[in-house]
DNA sequence: GACCAGGTCAGAC
DNA sequence: GTCTGACATGGT
């Protein structure tokens, strides 16, 4: 099979976008070279110049799964424009973090990783859903001499034990891990397991429907289910508040003085609208980046 | 060896 | 309704 090359769209960069904390499934093979796996499938991707390379990939593949996966069709410089014209404040931020798209991925791995995510720093997350991955998924084969596993399946789950997760180090995550997978294999209003079967119920669903939904899972609150309504649902206008998000916020709009995460909350969603993801996700980001160019 | 991490829950006021 | 401590485990 060959290569699939795309003209990079000037607005994306392949690092920022998969190392900005909203995917974990990735391996970095070298500079804007990596591995990964999204919907049952395995991608070498390297960014060179203006040009995506897609190895050992057909144009149906890329029609059918990456274009959309990350997001290549979106006008982003449209969106940092909107965002600039309301809020001067994020010039700094979708400066340094300009090349970041927001993925499309799929419903149940991001629902999984984002309910391991709590309280957990990212490589450890990652590591989790890479073990998580290895022992439960299909073998998809090498990709750049990495053996990737896809992500499991609800159905691949179903068994699965409290202890089976705990052994994955998931910790007190484990009896949420198994409540999720429950519900997803029971959820009343689906017709099936496939990530378009979910995605036809919480397409019709407003962000906020979308959340209460996700929040009757034991252990999803608030942030996670925001999460995963952006990451996956497609919920644009959602804005995850995380311990990085507030800290940023509070320093930024309230006068580094104490806020409620509610307050920060609708104040993001009157200032931002539409586009709180974007604004969330540049913003993230950065204060991240911040944090640790000052140690 | 503290202290913190893309939080959430249950129990105490 | 709001506040607080507990929760497993690994990074820094």
């Amino acid at each position: 099979m060959s290569n699939y090359i795309v003209k990079k769209e000037t607005e994306f960069d392949l690092e920022q976008t998969l190392e900005c904390g909203q995917c974990f499934h990735f391996l970095k093979i070298a500079d804007e070279e990596y591995v990964l796996t999204a919907y049952g499938r395995g991608l070498h991707i390297k960014q060179e110049g203006d040009e995506l390379i897609f190895y050992n990939t057909t144009k149906k593949d890329f029609d059918l799964i990456w274009r959309h996966y990350f997001d290549l069709d979106r006008d982003y410089k449209s969106v940092k424009k909107r965002l600039l014209e309301t809020d001067k404040e994020l010039e700094e931020a979708i400066k340094a973090k300009w090349g970041v798209y927001i993925l499309n991925q799929s419903f149940f791995e991001t629902l999984i990783s984002f309910i391991i995510s709590q309280n957990k720093q990212i490589p450890h997350i990652k590591k989790i859903v890479w073990a998580m991955s290895e022992k439960y998924g299909d073998y998809l084969g090498e990709y750049a001499g990495v053996k990737l596993y896809a992500f499991p399946t609800p159905e691949q789950l179903r068994s699965v034990t409290e202890d089976d997760l705990k052994e994955l180090k998931t910790g007190f995550r484990a009896a949420y891990i198994k409540d999720a997978i429950d519900k997803v294999l029971n959820l009343e209003y689906s017709n099936g397991l496939s990530n378009e079967d979910f995605m036809s119920f919480f397409s019709n669903l407003s962000n906020k429907d979308c959340l209460k939904e996700l929040m009757k899972i034991k252990g999803v609150g608030l942030k996670v289910a925001s999460c995963v309504s952006l990451f996956a649902l497609g919920k644009r206008d959602s804005f995850p508040i995380d311990v990085w998000i507030k800290r940023i916020m509070i320093a930024k709009y309230f006068d580094g003085k104490e806020t409620k995460i509610e307050d920060i909350e609708s104040f993001a969603k009157e200032k931002y609208k539409d586009l709180g993801g974007y604004a969330q996700q540049y913003l993230f980001y950065y204060a991240r980046d911040l944090a640790k160019t000052k140690k």
